[in-house]
DNA sequence: CCGTGTTCTCTTTTT
DNA sequence: GAGAACACGG
């Protein structure tokens, strides 16, 4: 956003429709205009559009809810009902009746993909955008604000956000420090309970307040969370928590300030309000809440010029589904919206049942499943639409059977006529995608695993990043000694240590430090790396306000010397690595199109808070790989979801948890509420769990889906099996064996198989294919080639084979041979 | 100081 | 099975 779009607000309302040019109100807080005169949020927003037209086409309930005004309203809105179309016609609505300047209203979306396709459809609606609408995540939204006040905050405008990764190892070097690792303390527990606590708006004295004094871990983590605090701030530096907690303290602490914003939104419209927090939570209490009357004497812009009295508070419009509260892992509070009513006095609650999504077979399925929490509401999704085809369950007999049968199955729908694009893969964890790539390389398959932000943990572009939060950030301790010996300079950890001391001692960031380099009394060498750095990063610090932030980072790669590093590095890896960091300097490119007027903080702001589904490229053609917690708000024509098993899906980590059972099966009800016409449903009798191959279970979920929904397929894994088996057997004849029994009577032991099938360095570059040539692969057996597609490395063939069937291979890394 | 080899931990989900 | 942490030799 840029600096206009923020200040482009205003007041009161705009005269109703029909009337002459609106009021210009002037209103100016703290010396500083949060409202500029000359540009009306919207410059010259003169839509046209028939508010009638808004409720076309809508039904009654959604018609109710784009129409309704009251200082409160809950949507509780059910899986593909229509939500974000009611959200979008409700703001269009709102406008074209010119009940609100878009300046006056804020969204809060759950992702910027979200934020960026309501902004889209708003402006579809009236024909034109809407500038100067506040539609942001939670956290974009509270970075804006801090960075606004941060005067009053005492902190940089240009401050860094750490991502979990960067408070990790600060708590893991506090737990060192401190030799709190003897009481069994990880990071990642510390970094977890610190979290909820500040999720709680708990901050470090308050934790240590209520913690119970006469535990000694307690004690140690309050103190570790005070340290952590500390350094946050001395860093210039806020986590994500941080950022919708210190945005609640900054209202309460400065009732002026909040009753700004209090003024300046009248609208606030919430989505996916079942998976907020109770810092949320208190973010949207404050902005809602009446401007405190004592402040109007003393900031009299706050006050109607037409009415001479405060604006009443903001109406607040939320929208959710307890059935899809899936985030209690990071403090969600499902009794934000089951308690909206009792929250918010005269509120307006309206249902939305019908579903347009899906078809009744699978909606049906849903309704079943989730007919098994307790302690809800009834609801029945339902749909005019038919019952479709039937869900298809697959029993695989490891997960790369499971995945052999998915990419065989996208192949059948890709040739129905399904775009890959149009279908996703969804799996409870992370560390599924392993297999399901290793099938879907060899398949020949375009694929994109969504989230797992790879990408940005990647060495040269953690570096790479290193270097922009440095240079933006002098204060950031963190990335200013991470870059201190990258590309190689000669400075180990001795001498970080020895700066970190200096630094510390004479109170002084280590960017600091760096300049003082002599004073330390290292050899000419040293001095001479150091200096040349701290120069490097000055001079670049200064070209901030004006450069571009591709320029200062291709400034960073060259002069640096980490590019030609890379390149005359004889490391296969390294030529990769060059190649990321082009990429990365295409992501600034096109940061720099998208925001003129963006500079490196800007860049940094927005980098750290890309959420998984953000990633998603709709116009590319590829399938989508992703766990069902990115997969919340999403659709898809047709849906996989994969190992529905005990220990998955119910995730075996939910079984302590309370509330876990309840929430997973909300997880896998998401799920399944995503597939417009098709939804698969899989699983693996055997899965390896760190090395050792584990026999499991059908989810207790599947039971709850009536069986004739489910067309079982007869597993098209038997003759692969018995290649498998045939495979074992010559495996173990060879004495391959690996005593890893895994218990499944007859179950082939797929480490074996596959790793030899996958990891083998098999190269077929010479291979000719043609069609109609006859070939042995060594799991699928015998088949005929059907076609032969693309060229060099990624060639693929689609190949008929006797026992099972049509499949696609990647040329290059098939275990095949010609007969 | 730096590269390499070995052992150990780790897996829920995310902004 | 992978990545981080540690140990050791150059």
């Amino acid at each position: 956003m840029t600096q206009l779009e923020f200040f482009s607000s205003d007041f009161g309302q705009p005269k109703p429709e029909g009337s002459s040019a609106p009021i210009e109100p002037k209103i100016v807080s703290r010396g500083e205009p949060l409202f500029d005169p000359n540009n009306f949020g919207g410059a010259g927003f003169t839509s046209n559009t028939n508010p009638d037209d808004l409720v076309e086409g809508l039904n009654p309930q959604q018609r109710a809810a784009v129409e309704y005004r009251g200082p409160a309203l809950l949507i509780v809105a059910g899986a593909g009902s229509g939500k974000t179309r009611v959200l979008t016609h409700r703001i269009a609505h709102l406008l074209a009746k010119r009940e609100a300047w878009p300046s006056q209203i804020l969204a809060i979306t759950f992702t910027n993909k979200a934020a960026a396709e309501m902004r889209e459809r708003v402006r579809h609606l009236l024909g034109q955008g809407a500038d100067g609408m506040w539609i942001k995540t939670f956290h974009s939204a509270c970075v804006m604000i801090l960075r606004r006040e941060s005067e009053r905050l005492g902190h940089d405008a240009n401050f860094t956000i750490y991502d979990s990764g960067d408070s990790r190892a600060i708590f893991k070097r506090l737990i060192k420090e401190m030799g709190a690792d003897i009481h069994k303390l990880t990071p990642a527990g510390v970094a977890a309970v610190i979290s909820n606590a500040k999720n709680e708006l708990n901050d470090a004295d308050g934790f240590a307040r209520n913690m119970d004094a006469s535990d000694p871990v307690q004690r140690m983590i309050a103190e570790i969370f005070s340290r952590y605090q500390a350094e946050l701030r001395r860093n210039n530096a806020f986590d994500f928590d941080d950022l919708i907690g210190e945005t609640v303290f900054l209202f309460r602490n400065h009732p002026d300030i909040a009753a700004q914003y209090q003024r300046k939104f009248r609208h606030i419209l919430v989505d996916e309000y079942q998976d907020t927090n109770h810092a949320q939570y208190a973010l949207i209490r404050e902005l809602t809440m009446s401007i405190d009357p004592s402040l109007a004497e003393h900031y009299p812009d706050l006050v109607d010029p037409r009415t001479g009295a405060l604006p009443e508070p903001a109406s607040l419009t939320v929208v959710g589904d307890s059935d899809q509260s899936i985030y209690a892992f990071r403090g969600a509070d499902i009794r934000n919206i089951s308690e909206f009513e009792k929250d918010f006095v005269g509120a307006k609650t309206i249902l939305l049942e019908q579903n347009y999504r899906s078809t009744q077979n699978i909606l049906s399925a849903a309704n079943a499943v989730i007919a098994n929490n307790f302690d809800r509401p009834n609801k029945n999704l339902w749909t005019d639409s038919g019952d479709g085809e039937k869900i298809v369950g697959f029993t695989g007999y490891s997960a790369h059977d499971e995945a052999q049968f998915i990419a065989d199955e996208i192949n059948r729908l890709h040739r129905e006529g399904i775009s890959y694009r149009d279908i996703a893969v969804m799996y409870r964890t992370n560390s599924q995608t392993r297999a399901l790539e290793e099938i879907f390389i060899r398949a020949a398959m375009p694929y994109r695993v969504v989230g797992g932000t790879k990408f940005y943990e990647r060495q040269e572009i953690k570096d790479a990043m290193a270097y922009l939060v440095a240079i933006a950030n002098a204060r950031d301790d963190l990335a200013t000694r991470r870059i201190l010996n990258v590309p190689k300079r000669g400075i180990g950890d001795a001498t970080e240590t020895q700066i970190a001391n200096f630094a510390a001692q004479n109170d002084l960031s280590v960017r600091q430090a760096l300049a003082h380099v002599s004073t330390i009394g290292f050899g000419p060498k040293i001095n001479g790396a150091i200096t040349q750095l701290s120069d490097l990063l000055n001079e670049l610090e200064a070209l901030v306000p004006t450069d571009t932030v591709e320029s200062i980072l291709r400034q960073v790669l060259d002069r640096t010397g980490y590019l030609e590093t890379l390149r005359n590095s004889r490391d296969p890896q390294d030529e990769a690595r060059v190649e990321n960091l082009e990429e990365l300097i295409s992501v600034a490119k096109e940061f720099g199109r998208n925001n003129p007027e963006g500079r490196l903080p800007d860049f940094l702001n927005e980098v750290a808070l890309v959420a998984a589904a953000d990633e998603i490229d709709d116009e590319s053609g590829t399938v989508s790989l992703m766990t069902l917690h990115t997969a919340k708000g999403l659709e898809y024509e047709a849906v996989f979801l994969t190992g529905i098993e005990e220990g998955l899906l119910p995730h075996k980590m939910s079984f302590i948890t309370p509330g876990g059972m309840a929430e997973e099966r909300r997880l896998f009800y998401v799920g399944i509420t995503r597939a417009r016409k098709r939804l698969y449903l899989s699983l693996a009798l055997t899965r390896t769990t760190f090395g050792e191959s584990d026999s499991s279970t059908p989810s207790r979920y599947l039971q709850e889906i009536p069986q004739h929904l489910i067309d079982w397929r007869e597993s098209g894994a038997r003759s692969q099996v018995s290649s498998f088996r045939y495979r074992e057997s010559i495996a173990e004849s060879q004495g391959y064996r690996d005593g890893s029994g895994s218990g499944y009577g007859g179950t082939p032991k797929e480490k074996t198989e596959w790793k030899s099938a996958v990891t083998s360095v098999r190269n077929n570059e010479g291979l000719q294919l043609e069609v109609g040539d006859r070939i042995r692969h060594a799991d699928f057996g015998d088949g005929r080639v059907l076609t032969v597609m693309g060229e060099g490395p990624r060639q693929s063939a689609e190949i008929h084979f006797e026992r099972v069937g049509t499949k696609r291979l990647l040329v290059k890394v098939a275990p095949i041979e010609k007969l």
